[in-house]
DNA sequence: TGATGGATGTAAATAATTTTCTTGTTACTA
DNA sequence: TAGTAACAAGAAAATTATTTACATCCATCA
């Protein structure tokens, strides 16, 4: 709790019937009031705008928009909210944005824990010594997959990604050992990307899997398991914050691999850039 | 740096005289002016309360007391967080991990603070209103708005993602005064993107822009500007935490649009899932 | 040099906030 | 139980802040 909710707290104690319902109301909706004007406030809370004015100076704010600014600056230190959030129905906007937001926080920090460092490395030189990389995932994954993909072209590194069933076990029966394939299924029970990661390890090549943590015959099936935090279901429903952590591991694959060979590939990326400025 | 002061930095090379000597004086007061009317700031800067008004304005804010609660907000995460990590050689993979996870934070945070709830509650109402739904990106933006798209396939929307500029002016050719297009691009500068949301907007269809807050060209052009937070350029160079506060705000505008119609869409997302499990 | 357009300020209009004043309620006392 | 003091709370007036419309000025270019 912050110092000025703290304070308004303590304070209820002395207050008077209205004035109670007013503190329990900013209590109530302290993210939402820093957008509103003290009439809409009043509207919204039942006391009329002297009732919050007065309110506000109690509490040795010189008036309503000073309490405003300090209140906006205290919710801004603290995080939005502590634990994982369903989608609810009929919430008001500020506080699915915060829902959103703490979902997907506490989604990169519980990833960022999970991470297995002697995988990761294991993953990283498998990647950098590669000749070729496939990158097979379908529906969310298939952009995550995607995702490195682009990253992967931006160095000039030979990859490929594919969400088209038969086109991933194309690319994958032509890899050879000197290849690695990357795999990413949320749930790792994806029957194509099962079947993709099945042909490429058949093919020779070293296979790295993403999916959420826990057992799943995806990652028991590959070289080199990396992991996500698994989130509740209710959550998946719109497969949120699992890519937003797929995308947490890419861009850690993808940093890694540049620091490692940084002379080679920082020039590249930015070249990369350029040229698209250049010629668009 | 925070949001806010980077985007008046790099709006100052198109200012005139007297903006940039206000854009000065905020920088180089911002502490002090999230505890000024604007009456106050006009006369310690030297520019008129117009002039002051319009900055705002000009900033996709709605006013001043907006500006001033955002500024607030701002400076106060920027103390609770860390300062953004560039990608540099040779580190170890504890590092990167750790930096990677402190920049995703870190931007989440920010685009978090920095979202206009009334544009927001537009973009919504004209998401949920629309006939179809036509969302543009080029490369990474072009994830991002795939993205978008699955999400709204998977509620039975009519939707349509394209990342060919072709296509795009095909797609957004098409669309009507019923209509919506959302046209993605970090930059705001992006010549394919930008012309689809021209193209959308000469069909008649509500135009909603994503993009880094500040000054820009694809903001400035849509009916509804939203915005996510710019980050140091060193960072761009993966483009790893730009996408993913992009995908942050296609998740907040997701959860928002199914939050609104619970019912109804609910049970499609449910059956998507459970036909999808039921098939493969 | 005069026309044009944009930048900027002034002042009017509007909106937001605070204060004053009045009313109504409670609780205490005669 | 009636009277009255004390105070809470809102309506509305007063004040203050912000935005907008309009006028002016200045630079630019023909």
């Amino acid at each position: 709790m912050s110092a000025i909710t703290n304070a308004i707290h303590e304070k209820t104690s002395s207050m008077n019937r209205k004035e109670k319902e007013l503190a329990d109301f900013i209590l109530e909706h302290a993210r939402e009031i820093v957008h509103m004007g003290i009439t809409e406030l009043a509207e919204r809370s039942g006391a009329s705008t002297a009732t919050i004015s007065r309110f506000c100076k109690q509490l040795h704010f010189s008036g309503y928009a000073e309490f405003k600014v300090k209140l906006s600056a205290e919710l801004a230190g603290e995080a939005a909210a502590p634990a994982y959030q369903d989608i609810v129905a009929g919430r008001p906007l500020t506080d699915i944005i915060a829902a959103v937001e703490s979902n997907h926080l506490r989604a990169i920090g519980d990833t960022a824990r999970l991470i297995d460092r002697k995988a990761l490395e294991r993953a990283v030189l498998a990647l950098r010594s590669a000749r070729q990389i496939g990158v097979y995932g379908m529906a969310t994954s298939g952009l995550v997959a995607q995702d490195f993909h682009q990253k992967l072209v931006r160095i000039g590194r030979s990859a490929h990604a594919f969400t088209d069933h038969h086109m991933m076990l194309t690319s994958a029966s032509n890899l050879t050992a000197d290849d690695a394939a990357i795999c990413i299924s949320y749930s790792g029970r994806t029957a194509e990307t099962i079947s993709a990661l099945r042909c490429a390890r058949e093919s020779g090549a070293v296979t790295i899997s993403l999916t959420k943590f826990g057992s799943n015959l995806l990652a028991d099936l590959a070289d080199i398991a990396l992991f996500t935090s698994p989130l509740e279901e209710g959550m998946r429903r719109g497969d949120m914050a699992s890519r937003i952590t797929q995308l947490f591991l890419v861009d850690i694959l993808f940093v890694a691999l540049i620091s490692d060979q940084f002379e080679e590939y920082v020039p590249r990326l930015e070249r990369s850039f350029q040229m698209v400025r250049k010629y668009t």
